[in-house]
DNA sequence: GATGAATGAGTGTTCATTCAT
DNA sequence: GATGAATGAACACTCATTCAT
């Protein structure tokens, strides 16, 4: 019913088409995808309604099947698309010939900041986790586009450690899993968060400071003890 | 449809009375509530089916509705059972008089082994957010019982703050989240993250290192640098 | 749920049994009639609840089956009761040695304001009539009831036309059916004629008017014709 | 249940088309709203049957929901579409130049045979009044078409008064009130009146004689007294 | 490539009624 | 007599998907 007159851009239409898409196959797809990914973030898999993402599409509920098989399918891409776009904003991270631990720590406060700019993302790997991440499975595109997420820390670890700034006995998946949970739990889990304890920590200041703890702890974890210097903690109330 | 074959004889049927076994209510419930929590922790809120349960019940779906409603009053009462039952868990835990740092190392080792054990509560949480804790809110019960947890790391942290081990500055909220954070994610995501690196954090050795790690930097990020012994990292392959 | 306290003292309770009717049969089923009616007037018979019946009620559900069997027996039971309450009062109409005409007209007046006075009457009525009065075609009671009502008017026509005022060729089944049709509409359709063309027939003066006006088609129906006073129309504004 | 097995070969399939018989909205909008009239008519809002309604149609269940949102949503427009079917039909009534007495007399008999031809339409108009015309007030359509039988009366009655015929004092909403009266009872009240007082005024020359009886009787009320002659009361047993 | 119409299997929910205590 | 617990058949309604044009 409701037709939506979609508030941005996204899909760029084609010039001299204000209505149709018409004869624009990859603005129709693009489209879909956007309106889907909205669509499962919020609703989840089974919750989220192909009528409901058809209404919201400048195209028809037609085009969904045609491009996307079934609901599944369609869903499928959706988690491919959003793992290529987040994955693709990390590309544009520059660590150049950064210290280790200022790339590391850069790295960190990247991540985090990404995670929270990104949270339809994050409900979507949410769901995925949900269902077991049974459809990531089928998905070789998104295995293969991770793994240069591990290489990057990888890297950095090993100059840590030929420097002689970093501890050794850690592993760069495990770098990673941390820096992970503590990026991905700060969206995944405001919901309830904040609802039980208040949103305090999901203002600015707060943002603010849990960034730095993050940062903090996971340095702190690969730094041997003698580089830590004590005033890590910077601007905070004292 | 598949008319439950019932895998252990749990409810032993009475002799003589065919069609109900006993006539009791809190048994029934309970039941009910145990199946729905593991259907809804696996299929999430509109991906449980009330017939699924129903089947894999002692009882009827018309048990279902005469107890609970609907559908909806069923999720919101498996939440609340799900957060009563895992705080129930941690009141057991007892720190006694254990020193401030000793007493937040075990607070988190057990935080992290608790989620480890309990799934089903994290995958609810998950779902609950998924649905922006819409569900959660308008659950007093729920909101109440949990602010006991900040409370125990209040009175830890000021011990320490006053045994000068630890350091200033640091919310006990916000330490609760770092804590949450890296126990939470360990299971929440513990599928999409296997099926992308492999799964050799979960196995025995992958938790054993990931819980040394956390605590480990919930430490350092409390402790005074002076009261950091290098040797933390125990156990490890060297 | 919701436990009504009776807003009026139907059903007399017994003195020293403030709260239950233990050991008063016939005031448990006058109060479940008296429930049973207003909820079947309200909602018809397929439209009221035996759940909602049994709450308004001062006993239980278990009481509705164990005195009047099933639904349709409540709510043949309860129509017939309604019956015999309007014809209870019909009772009280005394027209004493009235001469034909002014019998008659009192009559009218009184059928005119009795059904005014019985709305849940008239919906019960209603809603055997949508059901084709296949109750009350069951029921021997009403049907011995209602001749009375023929045999009164029988009785004034008879009289009208020994008096050589009346015309003869009217049968008093017809003059019955003119004055319940005036009388039963006047209640009956007052919703879709209101809202269709306005209240303004259901105020006091509005229902004046129609009730002298009703009197009048019926007398002026059987009156001869040197019997009718032009000034018949009183009250009204000319 | 009763997978329809067609009792007339209306729709006739087309050949090689084994699904679909043609793609015919209107008439299959059509076809559910004849059978859900017939059906809410027989059994009333609550007591129809979605199931039944979809097995007497062409099409399915599915449709029903496609076309008409909801059960109440269907009733509605059955409401709607009986009122505009009713209106339609007295449209076609011309009353022509005829004399004011003897326009009024025509109408009166059209609408007396009119709603006798109706009663599906009578009925349903009953129901609505047990719902307190709740859906005919949400429907506009109803509202604006039905005003057009005042104004005819209302024309009518103003040529009889300025022709010296008619009385004065009665207002034209009473008139139709009456004429409503004694027309509607005669079909809605049937039942129960055939079981109490036998069926005799539902034969031919019951129905007759009632019908001259309310002419007069609207007519009597209406006419100046000299403009009465005695023997109106045509063609009975005498 | 695009649109509204159509479909069947399922999905949550309700209801009158009966049982156990 | 009285109460809450229990039941099964039915009921309204939804959803992903496909067809006709």
């Amino acid at each position: 019913m409701e037709r939506l007159v979609m508030d941005s851009d996204r899909g760029k239409r084609v010039a001299g088409s204000p209505r149709h898409w018409k004869q624009d196959p990859a603005g129709v797809r693009a489209n879909i995808l956007a309106v889907a990914q909205s669509e499962f973030a919020a609703n989840g898999l089974s919750g989220a309604r192909i009528d409901e993402i058809a209404a919201k599409t400048e195209t028809s509920k037609r085009m969904i099947y045609y491009y996307f098989g079934d609901k599944d399918g369609l869903y499928r891409q959706v988690l491919e698309e959003a793992y290529r776009e987040v994955r693709a904003g990390e590309e544009a991270l520059d660590l150049g010939n950064l210290a280790p631990a200022e790339a590391l720590r850069k790295l960190i406060e990247f991540t985090f900041d990404h995670h929270s700019q990104h949270p339809d993302f994050i409900r979507l790997v949410m769901i995925e986790n949900v269902h077991n991440a049974s459809y990531l499975d089928r998905s070789p595109v998104i295995k293969a586009v991770n793994r240069t997420a591990i290489d990057r820390l990888e890297r950095i670890y090993r100059k840590g450690l030929e420097e002689g700034v970093f501890r050794p006995g850690i592993k760069p998946l495990e770098l990673h899993w941390h820096i992970s949970a503590l990026s991905f739990f700060n969206v995944s889990n405001r919901a309830t968060f904040s609802k039980i304890f208040g949103d305090s920590l999901t203002w600015r200041s707060g943002q603010k400071a849990l960034k730095e703890q993050v940062v903090e702890m996971v340095l702190r974890l690969v730094l041997k003890s003698e580089m830590m210097k004590e005033p890590q903690m910077r601007g905070r109330d004292r």
